[in-house]
DNA sequence: TCGGGTACTCACCTCTTGGTAAGTGGTCGG
DNA sequence: CCGACCACTTACCAAGAGGTGAGTACCCGA
């Protein structure tokens, strides 16, 4: 994925949404910045055990590119720049609802474990 | 994913739900199962330009082991096996429906190109 | 008899994904 | 003065996802 092609030709909706979120992180960077609004980048790292930091800023460079996630840079001498979502961000969360719905019906059934 | 591991410790539900749908034609398969009910695999090959024999039939097994889908063999001479989707797989289907409205609506707005 | 269709399996190879670890420049606390 | 924290960047590497092409055992139509 990433540096080249994207906006590849689709077969259908679904198969265009699943090119936007496929990548080991993504929905769980969505989940987080919906769950608390705006977050600065060691924030996300700290939330996401096991996430480093190579992944969650290519993950966030193309969800920004991809616009769902909105970038704003403090221009402080400590760096500090938050992420937040976008509408369309929002809107994609909303999409996915029923799915998580059904994976936690699923992992319900199963008895799959959780982490933390 | 496939061979090892699955059913790993997860985050939420959604990171569930996506274990189970990544693959590059699993949503597909979803998809054409979904509207034409019951196909058998060469119909379905048909149906998806592009797949190799090879990941339509890892992905098929991998979609019946998570019960997803159902398969139905026939001992004919010509051989001919029915694949279809499960309650389950129907329901993730359902729950799959908001993405791919949020999808399509992406597709207009960014003019992606779309497949036959 | 030749080719095509049925549903696969197997071996091999490549490209992508994602992890590890180190470096950067500046500031602050102890 | 040492280390930690901030938000990255870069180079290197391993695993695995997915493609290609061949083979299989059998039958049917031309």
């Amino acid at each position: 994925m990433a540096t080249t092609a994207r906006q590849g030709p689709y077969f259908c909706g679904i198969d265009a949404a699943m090119d936007v979120v496929s990548g080991k992180w993504k929905v769980l960077i969505l989940w987080e910045l919906h769950h608390h609004g705006t977050r600065r980048f060691a924030e996300l790292r700290r939330g996401l055990p096991g996430v480093s930091e190579k992944m969650l800023i290519q993950h966030l460079r193309e969800m920004e590119e991809d616009g769902l996630v909105h970038r704003e840079v403090y221009r402080e001498v400590p760096p500090k720049v938050e992420y937040s979502l976008t509408e369309d961000g929002v809107a994609l969360n909303t999409a996915l609802a029923p799915l998580g719905d059904w994976g936690t019906e699923r992992m319900r059934r199963t008895g799959a474990a959780k982490v933390r």
